[in-house]
DNA sequence: CGTGATTTTGACGACACTCAAATAAAGTGG
DNA sequence: CCACTTTATTTGAGTGTCGTCAAAATCACG
């Protein structure tokens, strides 16, 4: 066992994970909890995003008949680890962390999901492999198993779609290896700063030069494969040499784009797309 | 830049790659060429693995209709980073290196692949993201990316099953991440030989003991995120230890199978399962 | 059998982890 | 609202694993 697994867990562990169901209220959200508003998706934001936004409106109206609208406080858990999964969650709002405990009590972070991203318990009937947190409130629409594997079997273009979300995952995990394989601490902290302003942006939109940090440095030591301490002097180190600023500290403006461009090795903006959770 | 990303490239440089479509002789050799026998896929091996064992009759005689049987010699390239791929491969047999050169000239091993695995050229018109080099001699029934979204269009079951695969490979790689993030060198090259020993074991089949390593130092270093020196001291601190035994330098035998597990820190034989290369 | 590539072995040094303590922020009760 | 406690982050000093460099040994191939 590496040395530095030892120890207690490290990073918030949230309160007992509970599903918050809220009641919705407006256009909005009758239509994200399936009901039908002039046969389209009306001015629900996910629309505009990933899923929605590939579907005919016939499909649309099916999803609709059988998507939940579902959110989670800060801190909850919208999956255990070891425990049966039988939801599938479109993240329409909020970001989460994923993560994994192994044997000896060691944490590895395997990802973080935003808008537009997917936590999917098609598969995971005996129990996630991972937990999933809520690092700020998050919003979703979800499914349940049975009624989306119905929507897979009636409509081939949704599986394919599907299949092209996990495809991307797969490339964005590849790329992942890239970093945690091939990188020092200070790479791999620029590469990490700049996935956070490039990825959920809009359609269209360009990478930001500011970003919300709402996880730990535990959360972000987990994912890069650094220690804590290795973060923080790597961020403390990235204020002193004016790459970037913070005005506090969940919260991060890139003063120096090129340089983390040109620490991370990555050549350009990557461009945005579908995260498949699980 | 990490200093041990300089350097000129390591590994095997096969020669340019070209496709060799053999001619295929016998009835087997018919079957995954497209032709149609008795309606079933007779003999060929496929159908014990991952795709034809999952799809009813009538797919598979759709299958077989617009598959082509592709082998490459050892060396060869299947797919090359940066170029344009437009087919699907389903290796029937032999092994493939999955690499990546970054702008630095650095090397990235993503990933191995073997029989029932998948090379998938859907989404890369524009170029793959990586080269996948075959290690031995491989045998692969391959589709035409159009013929294959095709038969993704016309039979939902299809993509579902497809979707399966993938969701397999991404939680393959959250657990690779797992080995890069939080393993010593040792504790990898450990989980790296289990991972040998048990992938590619027939459907019902348990762990061997004994695996082939057809891959260079080079290629399990760029694996696993360590150099070819660790993993040339590592193989010989097992040999010394008698955790194992190397009847030659391309073969390992699994002389004391709970230290390695014990090293490793995997818990349980890992569960065969599907890889999607791309 | 000779040449080149791959692997192995050795010596040395650096990056990042460990341990420890200080500081800052967040949460809690009076 | 403020003192107090708890948690998270930052900073510092020391150390070990593993990477770098170099050379020897082994293997592959003609």
């Amino acid at each position: 066992m590496a040395p530095w697994q030892t120890g207690p867990v490290r990073g918030m562990i949230a309160p007992v994970a509970e599903r918050v169901d809220h009641d919705c209220e407006g256009e909005m959200d009758d239509i994200c909890r399936g009901q039908h508003v002039n046969g389209t998706c009306g001015g629900c934001e996910m629309r505009q995003l990933r899923l929605c936004a590939s579907v005919d409106a016939e499909t649309r109206r099916k999803i609709h008949q059988v998507s939940q609208r579902m959110v989670f406080a800060k801190g909850r858990h919208i999956v255990d680890q070891g425990e049966p999964l039988d939801r599938v969650y479109f993240i329409r709002d909020g970001m989460i962390v994923l993560s994994k405990i192994l044997e000896d009590g060691a944490r590895c972070v395997t990802g973080f999901l935003g808008p537009g991203d997917i936590i999917s318990g098609i598969k995971h009937r005996e129990g996630a492999y991972c937990t999933g947190t809520a690092l700020t409130d998050v919003a979703t629409c979800s499914f349940r198993r049975e009624e989306f594997m119905q929507l897979l079997q009636e409509n081939s273009q949704f599986g394919v779609i599907m299949l092209m979300f996990a495809t991307d995952e797969i490339e964005a995990q590849h790329d992942h290896n890239v970093i945690l394989t091939r990188k020092h601490v200070s790479e791999r902290l620029a590469a990490f700063l700049l996935f956070l302003v490039n990825r959920w942006v809009g359609p269209g939109g360009v990478g930001r030069t500011a970003a919300a940090l709402p996880m730990s440095r535990a959360d972000i030591g987990d994912y890069l494969g650094v220690t804590i301490e290795s973060v923080s002097r790597g961020l403390t180190k990235f204020r002193e040499d004016g790459f970037i600023s913070m005005p506090s500290r969940d919260r991060v403006v890139i003063e120096n784009l090129p340089a983390l461009y040109e620490l991370s090795g990555l050549e350009e903006v990557p461009v945005s797309r579908g995260e498949l959770g699980l």
